[in-house]
DNA sequence: AAAGTACGGGG
DNA sequence: GTGTACGTACTTT
């Protein structure tokens, strides 16, 4: 006879186990512990009599014990009942090998559906458990097997309880850089508000600190590319154990590193190292983490059900995929495999109306004082809820009369709410309440942790939308794309318009956004416009800021236009807003970027056109003499003179030979592996070398005798400083200088060889 | 001059 | 486990 009891606490992670689900508890005291729960994961099958008939021949060569079901779900498309049939499994590995073998057959006349939703979240959405659910579990003592849960919590909860954690950080010492790409340093661990340097062996150390501390989460940096694979390759070579995990078997799953497009770029994921009953985040192979801390990224884990090591390694566009899922299943749909579906035939004519996105002015270069800048809030999230754009909705086939998206026309379904709305609807809602929570809350801790919740939400709604338009997205139709950004240019003209006939002047427009002035507005008057704004489009657009002063750059190619999203400016609350200048640019040397920010910092002071031009003169010159000696000096470390770049190629696939190529195979040839999307950074040594070799080093391998290319960083910090200047003030006092060329038609570029040894001009005495 | 290469945005 | 924009700017050939 067995006995039971009820454990308490939150789920902290989920994993396939060879029968049924391993869930890991976390009580109150911190103590972890593994159940097992028996859930069956399941897919579905569909197709005529004889074909079912087949596929059941095929189920029944595996020993696995399988369970069939009839049921009847609905198609997505069609929102059409389809009879099918319910196969389920009690062992995740067999569950993978029968889908592989009835998707990858050739000519099979069945169809499946709901197979490629990974096991761990099936079984999330089945019982209604997500990561850190807090609940209560009853399991047989003997076995650990659970018998019932109850959940005493929600993923819409606001205010929820996370169980006690005990966190490790481990680094590397020697910069921020990546340590694969310099000779190998200490190891940092820090826990319990103390910080260790390991001198000693790094494995002895890393057990012990292990063992006492037993944290619950190892947070690292470059963990998943460097750090835990080296140190499982040196226990390895020592046959010893490295216990990173609560189970010593199947030790640290691991997925192989991989490099993939996306917007219009090549980004590289590290390989996955993540352990069991313990979670292993790496903040530089984590992009909700880095921006949004472990409070968004558990948040994000709740609402998606995505386990937290998965999600963490995964973009928010997956988040909000899964979320759609989800909510397909609850709705009773049929899941899509693997969708290949082309857009809807359109001529060359319609193309040119279609494929716009979103709108862009181009702003008059200039210093303008006593701005207004209007966004509208989520826009793209907030059109798709608010006119029911989805990929079942857009040009259904059951309403022929339905109302039409502006300029392209396009039919939306009047008759049923689509999926992307019902998903993003209260996603925008609970966003909207942590908002208020920022701004209510008293304590300023509790403001930061909600304040990284709602951004984390932020860009789920902001990837909800690209992912729209991705032809292979399980929801995704590029039809529903374009009619958000159809009506987005819509909402964005109407805007425009409303200032317009207001009076107001419209300096700049960007897709959600647009800058206005009238001289004399007072706040109110911005305010009134921005009510105005709002009953004209529908949709709530808010008042930004009223900048006491903002500059919109020229073109460098054509200084007479001005360039969108370059541009800086002061709120009168003091703040500043910078987009697109060099101190934004991941590729500009830490010094400069530094000297940016600095200046700026000094141009906040500036309440008008006649003070920002004093700064210039005064505060700002010092400062441009004292950077300028440091760099010419040859004084400068190699960490401030850094330039990092993301390799688009494979090392040895570059045609040109740029720094960057030069560099990756630098490290190449000193035994670095690289993959198109992973960053570098350098050190410029000699720009205008004709040996591609010469023109740059390494950062991690940079010392003497290498010196660095003071001519070349020189014109960098020129550049940037030119960025800032107004009436040409600084372009004066720079003036006479030789090689720098701030006005674009002085001396040319290439002053021959040995930039380091060009005389300076007066600023560099 | 043309082609190759890389960046930001969003907050 | 997804996402191949778009405009700008610089370098190499």
């Amino acid at each position: 006879m067995t006995t039971s009891k009820i454990v308490e606490g939150w789920v902290f992670d989920v994993q396939e186990e060879p029968v049924g689900i391993g869930v890991w508890i976390i009580d109150r005291e911190g103590r972890t512990r593994k159940l097992l729960h028996g859930f069956k994961p399941y897919f579905f099958l569909t197709g005529n009599w004889a074909a079912i008939k087949t596929a059941i021949q095929r189920l029944e060569r595996w020993h696995a014990p399988i369970y069939l079901e009839q049921a009847e779900k609905k198609e997505f498309y069609s929102d059409r009942p389809v009879p099918c049939l319910k196969v389920s499994t009690d062992s995740p590995p067999a569950y993978s090998k029968i889908i592989r073998a009835l998707t990858t057959e050739k000519e099979r006349p069945w169809d499946l559906y709901t197979c490629d939703i990974p096991v761990t979240q099936l079984f999330f959405i089945e019982t209604g458990l997500f990561p850190t659910a807090k609940v209560g579990v009853e399991i047989e003592s003997r076995n650990s097997l659970i018998s019932s849960i109850s959940i005493t919590d929600s993923p819409w909860e606001t205010d929820y309880s996370l169980p006690p954690l005990q966190i490790m950080e481990i680094d590397m010492e020697g910069g921020s850089g990546n340590p694969a790409h310099r000779p190998m340093g200490r190891l940092i661990v820090k826990i319990d508000q103390r910080e260790m340097i390991i001198d000693e062996d790094p494995l002895i150390s890393l057990k012990q600190i292990i063992s006492r501390y037993d944290p619950h989460v190892i947070v690292s940096r470059w963990g998943d590319s460097y750090l835990i694979p080296k140190l499982q390759k040196l226990a390895a070579q020592r046959n010893e154990s490295l216990p990173f995990g609560r189970e010593s078997s199947g030790e640290v799953p691991k997925k192989r590193g991989r490099s993939y497009f996306t917007y219009g770029k090549i980004v590289f994921t590290a390989s996955s190292h993540t352990f069991k009953g313990r979670w292993h985040l790496d903040l530089e192979n984590s992009f909700t983490v880095r921006e949004c801390g472990l409070e968004g990224l558990i948040e994000l884990a709740r609402l998606s059900k995505i386990p937290i090591q998965r999600m963490a390694r995964t973009s928010t566009g997956t988040c909000i995929s899964s979320m759609q899922v989800d909510r397909a299943i609850k709705d009773g749909y049929l899941i899509p495999w693997r969708k290949s579906q082309v857009e809807d035939f359109k001529t060359a004519e319609e193309l040119l109306v279609i494929d716009k996105g979103g709108l862009t002015y181009r702003p008059v270069p200039g210093f303008y004082e006593q701005v207004a800048e209007f966004d509208f809030a989520s826009m793209y999230p907030t059109l798709m809820a608010k006119f029911n754009l989805s990929p079942e909705t857009v040009n259904c086939r059951c309403c022929p009369d339905a109302s039409t998206v502006p300029e392209i026309g396009f039919r939306i379904c009047s008759r049923r709410e689509g999926l992307i709305p019902k998903t993003i609807r209260p996603l925008i809602e609970k966003r909207k309440q942590y908002k208020e929570k920022v701004k209510s809350a008293a304590d300023p801790i509790l403001k930061e942790i909600y304040d990284r919740r709602q951004s984390a939400h932020k860009w789920c709604l902001v990837t909800c939308f690209g992912y729209l338009g991705y032809k292979n997205a399980r929801f995704g139709k590029i039809e529903a794309h374009e009619s958000t950004t159809a009506w987005g240019r819509e909402m964005l003209l109407r805007a425009k318009e409303v200032a317009e006939q207001g009076g107001f002047r419209f300096l700049h427009g960007l897709t959600d956004s647009l800058w206005v002035k009238k001289t004399g507005a007072k706040k109110e008057d911005y305010l009134e416009l921005g009510k105005l704004m709002e009953e004209k489009t529908g949709i709530p657009i808010a008042l930004e800021g009223i900048y006491r002063w903002i500059s919109f750059l020229p073109s460098k190619q054509d200084p007479r236009i001005g360039v969108p999203s370059r541009f800086f400016g002061l709120f009168d609350t003091g703040k500043l807003k910078v987009r697109g200048l060099m101190a934004r640019r991941h590729d500009t040397p830490g010094f400069v970027k530094k000297a940016q920010e600095e200046i700026l910092a000094m141009l906040t002071q500036a309440r008008d056109r006649k003070e920002y031009k004093e700064i210039l003169r005064t505060r700002v010159q010092s400062l441009i003499e004292t950077c300028m000696d440091g760099l010419m000096g040859g004084k400068m470390n190699p960490e401030e003179l850094s330039i990092l770049k993301r390799l688009s190629q494979d090392p040895m696939g570059y045609e040109h030979g740029t720094m960057t190529a030069a560099v990756a195979q630098e490290l190449l040839a000193r035994g670095v592996k690289l993959m198109p999307g992973e960053a570098i950074q350098m050190v410029i040594t000699d720009a205008s070398a004709k040996d591609p070799s010469l023109k740059a080093r390494a950062l991690g391998f940079f010392d003497l005798p290498h010196t660095y290319d003071q001519g070349k960083y020189r014109e960098i910090f020129l550049e940037a400083i030119k960025e800032l200047d107004l009436d040409g003030i600084l372009e004066g006092m720079l003036r006479g200088t030789p090689i720098v060329d701030l006005s674009g038609i002085g001396l040319p570029q290439d002053q021959g060889p040995g930039r380091q040894k060009i005389r300076v001009g007066p600023l560099d005495r």
